[in-house]
DNA sequence: GCAAGGTC
């Protein structure tokens, strides 16, 4: 048996086994074994199983990986294959665990998306059944992991659904194709351009840019909005002394002097005409989706795509059910009374039960999405029961609400807000206020009672008696942007994204730089996540101030105090208007339902998907196409709002082709721009870049710069042109090899470079092998991280490694090491001599400074340590206040020689090691004094 | 460096 994920394979262990089931470690998945009766064939060894989601991700052809060489409109003719994904070797544990077994039930998720898992699922397992000729198979249908419904599923098993996997096949050819077509060709258009884009990549997708769209579009009408003066009547009226009734109310125009005129003419010829039931919290709110749930993390002022999940887990595990679900309507076989008596077994909440058993009992019609139903408590618990903590908070919140919206409206009879006195529109009359809400939900949910108003006495038909009418002038007034939660109900609106990739969407044009999230007004205190969520959703009463009479209030508004608002910037602004410009489909959600609309046929059995995918894909080559072509039309946006490359960044390093000043632009992607050549080198994402001591690269000419990153970080010299175009020399085949890594473009820094006439080359400051046994890197002194000298090691993960590594011995100075910068592993660093002023390889010191001690030096004098034979010596000079053992000048080895062994101590970079999870103890010589830890 | 969909 294999489920989606974990907690569904371990529940439905759990409810097969009765209980009996025990896991066990099978690879990377956890298999939970038993016995029971299976189907109609007795007693059987059931294993059940947890993938991770999709087992293989979608990509092209590794040929097709280079921004530079592949047309970007050949991409939707080009291959796709099928990888697996990152993980745990999910296949080969699956491969494993299928060895010898008669049946496969496949409990995935029961979407499209479940149904294409079933069949990678299958790839896996087919093969390695006893008997595979596909009749053992089967798919079961589930809508929760209660017993009961899984009891049934069991009992009704049938078949995966190829058309709908085929769909999802479909749809991630397209999104893939797409996508990286439309990126890679306006970052490239773009980049080239201009200097202040600040992205590193202008990305399009068919989520994110409707998704933008939306928070454009807003942005818009904010803009264009003209506003406009409105008047209101305000009478204060009292009860009148009854009479016949008047006859005036009909008359009562529209033109504001016509009305005050009649209130003065008839000030006692009032009746209330009508009662509104339309302030929103007069009506118990929906059954609990999904929506509803994850909307409110989404409120979450610190990080946008942190969701509810690791909340959610003591939730899971203890009381009430919380699939993912959107229907909000419940199935036939729902028992309403049964849940709320169950109630009746918290005694904080009986009340509650009981009153609402006493009521008509009736669920909101809601819709049926066809997965779950709502989230609904199963068992009922009290606070010490859940161990409080926000695992109580939100069990509560869940528990009330579904009580709530099993109970009465309560009765609000008026729009909110209003003054304490009543107004008067043109229609009628309402009245703001609260009757007696004794058996209504507002005493469940009390935090949504309003406390400020109380219902007068007044009743349908009665005459009033108008004492006074005051007329109010306002301008109506723009709309805000968009807040997170309305851009989320938006794109649910539209199909864009699914309840778990919508916060990732989000979070997709807030990291492009697209949009730029406003905190909310006033502030959420981020201490309690969780709390702040439900304060935003008003689901829990936030703390009120002190009670002192209100001064009349602006019409509140209802949209949630505590959400971020999504403001565009130039960026998202000009790229939404530029897509308006030559394809509004683009930038319409209308670009995500045809996709969807497309795939559906296949699902649906009405379509082929191979026609299906021809027909999508060629109209999207077309809108390809057509958008190159046209691109000058979005451009002339972009030359309006930014600076061309020529004019962007500051002048910091020499050309080797021109030498003339290249200009540094620091924001994304940091680059350095010849204007003379019109040219870019890219400089790394990470660290401050700045001119390095005004040396040349010996093989170009270029002026070295030096990136670095914090203090606890290994800062590195780099040369622009090697950086970018590593050279060829001493192994050219390493560099073929190299460009085709799946890092793509490879980075050389001098500190990885193994020129043998470059004093910046690893050659000139490479120590020796790396103290980590571990490690097949070498340590590299650092030439600029001085006062603070530092030895760190370079090194790359086996994988990673572009050319056999050849270990530092002395007969091989000159031996070429080249492997990514990016792939420096190894954290080992040792932090040399606090007190000394200069640290050197022995034979590489630069001239003497003058008020250095003045050093005797041997020409001819061995670099390296006779003793161990393994390090070259190192040149420390210190400083006349901190000389150890009074010689201002140590020559010596760091293993071998006492006293600069005293001096040097340990420390890690900030880069992870994976070595470290084998447990080799690199924790351990954080800040000691010992030499070597591996030793 | 690229999409969107699962999940951890």
């Amino acid at each position: 048996m294999v489920a989606e994920k974990p907690s569904i394979a371990e529940a439905i262990a759990r409810a097969l086994s009765h209980g009996r089931a025990t896991p066990r470690p099978g690879g990377s998945l956890k298999v939970w074994e038993f016995s029971a009766p299976f189907l109609n064939k007795g007693t059987a060894q059931y294993k059940v199983a947890g993938v991770f989601g999709h087992i293989y991700g979608t990509d092209f052809p590794p040929q097709y990986n280079s921004w530079d060489n592949v047309n970007p409109s050949d991409l939707f003719s080009a291959p796709i294959l099928k990888i697996e994904e990152d993980k745990k070797h999910v296949t080969a544990s699956l491969q494993r665990e299928a060895h010898g077994t008669d049946y496969l039930v496949l409990w995935l998720d029961c979407d499209r998306e479940g149904e294409n898992i079933c069949f990678e699922v299958i790839q896996n397992v087919e093969p390695f059944m006893r008997h595979s000729n596909g009749q053992q198979i089967y798919r079961a249908h589930f809508s929760s992991v209660t017993p009961t419904d899984i009891a049934r599923a069991m009992s009704n098993l049938g078949q995966p659904n190829p058309n709908e996997a085929a769909a999802v096949d479909v749809r991630q050819e397209l999104d893939l194709k797409v996508g990286v077509a439309f990126t890679r060709f306006q970052t490239r258009y773009f980049q080239n351009k201009y200097g202040n884009l600040d992205s590193a990549v202008i990305s399009y997708g068919p989520c994110q840019t409707p998704t933008l769209g939306f928070c454009v579009e807003r942005h818009d009408q904010i803009q264009c909005f003209t506003p406009e003066p409105f008047w209101t009547l305000v009478p204060t009226i009292q009860p009148g002394t009854g009479g016949p009734r008047g006859a005036t109310k009909q008359a009562i125009v529209t033109a504001v002097d016509q009305a005050i005129k009649k209130v003065r003419q008839a000030p006692n010829d009032w009746i209330l005409t009508r009662w509104k039931n339309i302030l929103p919290s007069s009506f118990p709110p929906k059954q609990m989706t999904e929506t509803i749930l994850d909307s409110i993390p989404s409120l979450n002022p610190v990080y946008p795509t942190t969701t509810i999940t690791p909340d959610r887990a003591p939730v899971h595990a203890g009381f009430p059910e919380l699939p993912r679900t959107e229907s909000s309507s419940y199935p036939a076989t729902f028992n309403i009374r049964e849940t709320v008596e169950m109630f009746n077994g918290n005694p904080g909440w009986r009340g509650y039960a009981q009153q609402v058993l006493a009521g008509p009992m009736r669920a909101k019609e809601g819709l049926d999405a066809g997965d779950h139903p709502p989230i609904t408590p199963t068992q009922c618990a009290t606070e010490s029961q859940l161990g409080g903590g926000v695992a109580w908070r939100v069990y509560e919140f869940v528990a009330l609400h579904f009580l709530a919206t099993v109970a009465q409206d309560a009765e609000v009879q008026a729009p909110l807000p209003l003054p304490r006195d009543a107004c008067v529109s043109a229609e009628g009359a309402g009245w703001a206020g609260l009757g007696g809400q004794e058996g209504r939900f507002t005493s469940i949910l009390h935090w949504m009672q309003r406390r400020d108003e109380v219902l007068p006495d007044f009743r349908q038909g009665q005459h009033v008696t108008v004492t006074s009418v005051e007329l109010r002038e306002g301008r109506t007034s723009p709309p805000d942007y968009l807040t997170e939660s309305e851009l989320i109900t938006l794109m649910e609106k539209h199909g864009i994204g699914t309840d778990a990739s919508i916060p990732m969407h989000i979070n997709n044009i807030i990291t492009r730089n697209y949009v730029r999230v406003q905190p909310p007004d006033p502030p959420c205190r981020p201490s309690n996540i969780i709390i702040n969520k439900l304060i935003a959703h008003r689901y829990i009463r936030a703390d009120l101030p002190p009670d002192p009479p209100s001064p009349p209030q602006p019409p509140a508004r209802l949209a949630l105090n505590g959400s971020r608002q999504l403001v565009p910037t130039e960026l998202g602004v000009v790229l939404a208007h530029g897509y308006h410009r030559i394809d509004s489909d683009l930038v319409l959600p209308a670009v995500r339902s045809e996709i969807e609309k497309q795939i559906s046929l296949i699902a649906t059995g009405r379509a082929g998907k191979e026609a299906v995918l021809a027909h999508s894909l060629s109209c999207f080559k077309a809108k390809f196409d057509y958008f190159a072509q046209c691109i000058g039309l979005m451009d002339t946006l972009f030359e309006s709002t930014f600076t061309t490359l020529a004019q962007s960044g500051k002048p910091l390093s020499r050309c080797g082709k021109c030498h003339r000043y290249m200009n540094l632009i620091s924001t994304r992607p940091a680059r350095l721009f010849c204007p003379t050549c019109d040219e870019s080198y890219n400089m790394p994402g990470e660290g401050t870049i700045k001119l390095y001591k005004e040396i040349r690269c010996p093989l170009d000419g270029f002026e070295l710069v030096v990136c670095s990153r914090g203090s606890d970080q290994k800062a590195y010299p780099l040369c622009p042109l090697c950086y970018n175009h590593p050279p060829a020399f001493a192994g050219d085949d390493h560099l073929e090899r190299a460009d085709q890594g799946p890092a793509g473009q490879m980075h050389l820094n001098c500190t990885q470079c193994g020129h043998p006439t470059c004093p910046q080359a690893c050659a000139q400051t490479m120590l020796g092998p790396c103290i980590n046994d571990q490690c097949t890197g070498c340590l590299i002194l650092d030439t600029s991280s001085g006062p603070h000298w530092r030895i760190a090691s370079t090194t790359s993960r086996p994988q990673d490694r572009k050319a056999p590594l050849v270990l530092f011995r002395k007969a091989l100075l000159t031996d070429v090491l080249f492997w990514a910068a990016d792939c420096n592993v190894c954290p080992v660093m040792i932090h040399v001599a606090p007190g000394a002023h200069r640290v050197a390889l022995a034979g590489t010191r630069p001239k003497k400074e003058k008020d250095e001690p003045q050093i005797e030096e041997d020409p001819e004098g061995p670099k390296y340590c006779e003793k161990c034979g393994e390090y070259r010596l190192l040149d420390v000079t210190f400083h006349r206040d901190a000389v150890p053992g009074g010689r201002p000048f140590v020559r010596g080895c760091i293993q071998c020689d006492p006293e600069l062994h005293d001096q040097c101590q340990y420390s890690e970079s900030r880069a992870r090691h994976e070595m470290d999870e084998e447990g080799d103890g690199t924790e351990n010589y954080q800040g000691r004094k010992i030499f070597n830890p591996y030793a």
